[in-house]
DNA sequence: ATGACGATTTACT
DNA sequence: GTAAATCGTCATA
């Protein structure tokens, strides 16, 4: 699928910014909230990158509610604060990436309070601007044999996809220039709650009780089309 | 200084 | 289904 032009008059802001996709920037306020919610809240939310000159962008259909010092899963189990976790204690709405598995890194949004080491992973998007450089960053070229279904479906792919590394951990999503998340635009089909699943989080068996806790947000595969 | 372990992905049987 | 890749991080010493 090609990308999506910017379409009518009217429909592009003066950065290039597709407003029938991306709507809003979502503010400070709407981030400070707990992790639970704000993992519902970004189902369905536009995460936008601007890389060498490129905009890549796409909807939000997979999060994890990381829930503070009590939650065993959480790098700040324990009130842990190490120099990997340090922006998990940082202001709401600032971006959180570590490198894990000697070779991938995942991305966090910081929500709650300052000092309250609480997040938000994102774990995958379906793509909507950019998916050549997507293709690229993934594959290292932007042949189509590759599946558009394994470009950001999931939190290292995501990353690698967005080209997403420790350089921008720290970055402020609420002022940010290359990188931040928009509520929808007007011309993308709303993700419907019912078509929201809750399960237990992917890859922290080891958590205990905590495992089974349904703190994984997923829109239902058949509404992705995969 | 050392060693065990990943909030994963990919390829392969 | 299983296993390898690959190295930063952190608790322990």
């Amino acid at each position: 699928m090609p990308d999506r032009k910017p379409g009518r008059r009217g429909t592009s802001s003066p950065l290039g910014v597709p407003r029938d996709l991306i709507g809003p920037r979502l503010t400070h306020a709407d981030f400070a909230i707990s992790a639970e919610r704000l993992a519902a809240t970004l189902i369905g939310c536009v995460l936008v990158r601007v890389i060498d000159g490129e905009m890549l962008a796409g909807q939000i259909i997979e999060t994890e509610a990381y829930v503070g010092v009590k939650d065993r899963a959480s790098h700040a189990y324990g009130g842990r604060r190490t120099p990997r976790n340090e922006m998990m204690y940082a202001r709401a709405g600032t971006l959180y990436v570590y490198f894990t598995y000697g070779m991938h890194h995942c991305m966090n949004v910081v929500c709650g309070e300052v000092d309250e080491p609480v997040a938000v992973l994102l774990r995958a998007t379906r793509p909507l601007i950019g998916l050549e450089a997507m293709a690229r960053r993934r594959f290292g070229s932007a042949e189509a044999s590759r599946r558009e279904r394994d470009l950001c479906s999931g939190p290292a792919k995501l990353c690698q996809a967005l080209g997403v590394d420790r350089t921008i951990n720290g970055l402020d999503l609420v002022r940010g220039e290359s990188m931040w998340i928009a509520h929808p635009g007007t011309g993308l089909e709303p993700i419907q709650r019912r078509d929201v699943r809750r399960t237990p989080r992917i890859g922290i068996d080891s958590a205990g009780a905590w495992a089974a806790r349904p703190l994984r947000w997923v829109v239902d595969a058949r509404e992705i089309g995969r």
